[in-house]
DNA sequence: TAATTAAGATAAACATGTTTAATAAATAAA
DNA sequence: TTTATTTATTAAACATGTTTATCTTAATTA
């Protein structure tokens, strides 16, 4: 790597680790670019050039830590549970998450998941990661014979995750709603719904 | 009415039919509160004391022809079929309302979904009909003992409405999908869920 | 009717995301 | 080594949503 590489990813860490902070500490609105390039101590117009907008600094700056929350939350999902409760632990881990800055985490959302996928890679790589790992929950149910054998796994996954994304709402629109009832509501959705793909012994 | 209060009404319909207008024209983020207040003969800043800000002004300006849609969506609804297909009649009306002018729709969506409930009445209240009209058509079938007697209708209406608001999130961020396509997605994703939901016969 | 108050409208200012044009320094070319 | 070119950085400008202080005029009151 060039001298001039070297540095250039200096300042681009030093405007990550600005951003992590400030956002974290501010939230989205109340924290301007000028704040974090003052933090970095670099000019506001470096952090445009080296993140496009402010809505792709905020995305940069928590795709890592949602990489590995998800990470660990696949890790420590229970194996001797159903397909329901696991599905139900992952999302309320991701609930939990969001509940603990829920201003910070509705900015990113509401401004990456309408957009072109194409424009938000880090959290269209990050749901297609969640979509594939239900599909793989539901398809390891499907080989144990438990789901009817004419779902289509990555289908079921993404009615999954439209019901989470559902609750999601909820937690964000109404400020009083706690994590548990929001989980409370998400695992009847869901409950519902896998009884649709469940394959039924015939009495 | 007041003299007074009747050319406020005046210069607040003045703005509305310019924000109507200028907002089909060139969508939200093109057309800035200044081409409104000029195309409508007031100050910039008369737009933001009649209307608490831009999305609100868009929420105003679209809701009356999103209500008028989902009234007559609703009439339009054929008796003679199935839940089902009455769920997808009145799903795919609105993905081809909001295909007509996808950057605008999305605009709209994208800056009230997520937003604390208050702050966004027109959006939702609008939902809420929605979801109040799917619960009624699950109701009806339940009453007539096609569906389980312990689902709630409220709680089976949200579901399904969160199925619908995931295959909206595919329209608006997969420029090439079709809305033929999306609706055969949700119509898969639907179908298994009301599985879930139905009566079975014994066999 | 005259004086006072309240309210609607607005001009000007402000805040902030983003763009542009200029600078300086590193790399490449001669 | 000297020159030319590319590039990271930035200061200044710009665009635009929003706020503030001012002005005008309608409503109210004496």
């Amino acid at each position: 790597m060039n001298r001039r590489q070297a540095s250039k990813q200096e300042t681009r860490q030093l405007i990550l680790a600005a951003a992590r902070l400030l956002f974290a500490q501010k939230g989205m609105e109340e924290c301007t670019i000028r704040d974090i390039a003052k933090a970095a101590g670099v000019s506001p117009a470096s952090v445009v050039v080296h993140f496009k907008s402010k809505t792709a600094l905020l995305e940069e700056a928590l795709n890592r830590d949602l990489e590995n929350a998800l990470t660990a939350f696949i890790a420590s999902m229970p194996e001797d549970q159903g397909l329901l409760e696991r599905l139900l632990h992952l999302a309320t881990d991701f609930f939990r998450l969001y509940d603990q800055n829920r201003d910070l985490y509705r900015a990113l959302i509401r401004h990456t998941i309408f957009e072109p996928e194409g424009e938000t890679p880090h959290m269209t790589s990050l749901s297609e990661r969640y979509i594939r790992f239900l599909a793989g929950l539901i398809e390891s149910e499907q080989n144990r014979g438990r789901i009817k054998p004419e779902v289509d796994p990555m289908m079921a996954a993404a009615a999954c995750f439209s019901l989470y994304l559902g609750a999601l709402i909820m937690l964000f629109r109404q400020a009083e709603m706690s994590v548990e009832a929001v989980a409370e509501v998400l695992a009847a959705m869901t409950g519902q719904y896998l009884d649709g793909l469940t394959e039924r012994i015939k009495p």
